[in-house]
DNA sequence: CGGGGCTGAT
DNA sequence: ATCAGCC
């Protein structure tokens, strides 16, 4: 049946997919590492801005990615945490996944705080053999229509299942977030930022055009980034209208014809996309950004530092990575965040075969090599950040 | 006072 | 190797 519409090219709603999303989530680690900040306004801090904070510091204005200065001046008893260090959060990230993974095997993460669940086959199966409740939650848009739970079974049971996963995470983990549940997943996630924090939001089919009405313009389409927004807008589309209103020929001409039907469909909400489950991470990386690094001797420590603690989470995972990459940022008056530069070389198989401080010591060697591929120690240089990278993950050496 | 870390396409 | 996107 469904079939018979989907050769038609008509757009797939049979699919019910959950999108989580969890409340200021670096300041949540915090708050249960030590329960003494719930109550206080908190921040968490990465050199010298706030990275994130929790809903008491937002009710004083204090935002994610605000000045530390500016944070201080809106709200002067904010507490800050330090938090360049990832380690605690990305743990609660993967404990996060796998508690979800619980109900479907379909789990895809975005980032570190946000995973999509594609529950189809679940709701399927419930509604053959189970009796299901109401529909769980707020309801997008807003309105009291008699039978909307019979005409949305299957929404309504995947407001169920969100709600059952929310649950499992707060009494396993002690974590709160949003969830949207919605036909794909670009509306489950639009939808899920309708009401923060700790609620969830099921969008009903005809609600489309006014939740896509609700961004402010075509930039807020995940999926739309800074350049093809700037893009846009020389072609004068500014917003989510402008975008619906562009001829085809217009779009096809300025970004090809694949990528212009894929923003012509998420403008109008459409996303075929698949729930495609992430597997274990293809990169471990580790970096540090500084006002100043100048001497090789200092760069050496520097990269000392991060192949230690990269080398304790590769003991973690239990692969071996077969790739090596430096990055390095360079102090330059123009252009300050596009001017990093990258070298990668293979790593010999046998380095890992020793102990962990000779393997340090010829990975040390390797990146001094890549680094001065970029760097002409030679001569005076002012680098900003050091980003190392290890790849090509493998499970033996 | 502009972090730290990941994915996929080109 | 870089760009562009996401958090
Ligand atoms: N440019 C960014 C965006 C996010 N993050 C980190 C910090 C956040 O804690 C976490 C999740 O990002 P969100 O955008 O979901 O923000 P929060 O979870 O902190 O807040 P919210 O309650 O609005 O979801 O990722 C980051 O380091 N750099
Ligand atoms: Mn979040």
């Amino acid at each position: 049946m469904i079939l018979f519409f989907l050769l038609l090219g008509e757009e797939d709603t049979s699919r019910v997919i959950v999108h989580i999303d969890v409340d200021c989530f670096y300041a949540q680690v915090e708050m249960i590492r030590d329960p003494s900040l719930r109550d206080k306004p908190l921040g968490i801090q990465q050199k010298y801005i706030v990275v994130t904070c929790n809903y008491v510091a937002r009710k004083h204005g204090v935002t994610k990615l605000m000045g530390i200065k500016q944070a201080k001046e809106l709200c002067p008893e904010l507490v800050l945490v330090k938090g360049e260090d990832l380690t605690h959060y990305r743990e609660m990230s993967y404990r996060i996944t796998v508690t979800l993974q619980k109900f479907s095997p379909l789990v895809e993460r975005l980032g570190f705080d946000e995973n999509f669940v594609d529950v189809t086959e679940t709701v399927d199966a419930r509604l053959k053999s189970t009796f299901s409740p109401q529909l769980n939650g707020h309801i997008f848009p807003e309105m009291e229509i008699e039978g909307t739970y019979e005409r949305h079974k299957r929404l309504a049971c995947g407001s169920q299942i969100a709600a059952e996963m929310r649950q499992a995470l707060h009494s396993d983990l002690g974590i709160t977030c949003c969830a949207g549940i919605a036909h794909n997943k670009l509306l489950a996630k639009l939808v899920a930022g309708q009401h923060k924090p700790n609620q969830q939001t099921s969008l009903l089919p005809g609600g489309v055009g006014k939740l896509m009405g609700t961004l402010k313009t075509a930039r807020n389409i995940p999926g739309i980034g800074s350049r093809t927004f700037k893009r846009l807008q020389t072609l004068g589309i500014s917003t989510v209208q402008d975008l619906q209103d562009a001829p085809a020929d217009v779009l096809q001409a300025e970004f090809g014809s694949q990528t212009a039907q894929v923003m012509q469909q998420l403008c109008r909400g459409v996303d075929p996309s698949p729930v495609t489950p992430t597997g274990p991470p293809q990169t471990i990386s580790d970096e540090d950004s500084f006002k100043k690094c100048a001497s090789l001797q200092d760069a050496k420590e520097r990269m000392t530092g991060l192949l230690q603690s990269l080398m304790k989470r590769l003991k973690g995972d239990g692969r071996f990575p077969h790739v090596l990459r430096v990055t390095v940022r360079k102090l330059s008056a123009s252009n300050k965040w596009t001017n990093r530069e990258s070298r990668q070389c293979a790593i010999p198989s046998h380095l890992f075969g020793t102990g962990a401080e000779e393997t340090i010591s010829k990975l040390l060697d390797l990146c001094v090599v890549l680094f001065c591929k970029m760097v002409d120690v030679n001569h005076p240089f002012h680098l900003t950040l050091i980003n190392i990278c290890f790849a090509k993950l493998e499970a033996r050496s």
